[in-house]
DNA sequence: CAAGAGATCATCT
DNA sequence: GATGATCTCTTGA
């Protein structure tokens, strides 16, 4: 709906760029995910930016450990962790290698497998499919199996679908109260208008 | 509609 | 032993 020319899976190049760029550009892309037989795809809405080791939102501010390895690494590769015991998030790591940076990725509009993500999910609301970091793994069946895969590869991918360049606003990222001087930095970017944000 | 509690576990101190 | 880059449900205006 609205796309126009073939679909383009994002090269790992893309993933390289400055972490804001990045954040910025996945909106109105295309998450793709192909598990079992069954395929779920949403189109990108809501993002946020955790960048390097000053960063104290950024898990990796803690220093390099066995959960931050996966964002030293090349760009490109999923990083999940599981969150409060219970949901999974979703970030893709980017800029260059020993680099500590990465997307994640907060709100999805859903667009194909619709069904399947009503399922996975135990609701009918489309609102409520994947307007969340927490709700999107779920509908997707991302988990931590997924940590530090390929995406670039062919199970979970990113997708231009030369959709036009949204309208983008810039907000503070959730839920990082903690962080000190970097909780107000703007590093989230919202699709303006969209109904599938995780909070206007 | 807003606010609060509770759920649950991998990771790090 | 403490702590979350969350979500859902309940309560009460």
């Amino acid at each position: 709906m609205g796309s126009i020319g073939p679909a383009v899976k994002l090269p790992r190049s893309f993933y390289e760029q400055a972490t804001l760029k990045v954040a910025r550009q996945l909106l109105g892309k295309y998450l793709v995910r192909k598990h079992g037989r069954g395929v779920t795809v949403g189109r990108i809405v809501e993002t946020e930016a955790y960048i390097g080791t000053r960063d104290q939102a950024c898990h990796a501010s803690r220093g390099r450990t066995r959960r931050t390895e996966v964002m030293f690494g090349a760009a490109g590769t999923a990083y999940v962790y599981l969150i409060y015991g219970f949901y999974h998030c979703l970030n893709a790591v980017t800029e260059r290698v020993d680099y500590p940076a990465a997307v994640l990725i907060r709100a999805l509009e859903p667009v194909e497998g619709i069904p399947l993500m009503r399922a996975r999910r135990g609701t009918e609301d489309l609102r409520s499919l994947a307007s969340g970091p927490g709700k999107l793994c779920q509908a997707l069946a991302i988990d931590r199996s997924l940590n530090g895969a390929d995406l670039c590869g062919s199970h979970l991918y990113v997708e231009d679908r030369g959709d036009p360049d949204p309208s983008i606003l810039r907000a503070p990222r959730i839920g990082v109260d903690y962080a000190g001087p970097w909780k107000d930095k703007r590093w989230r970017f919202l699709m303006r208008g969209s109904s599938f944000l995780s909070r206007p």
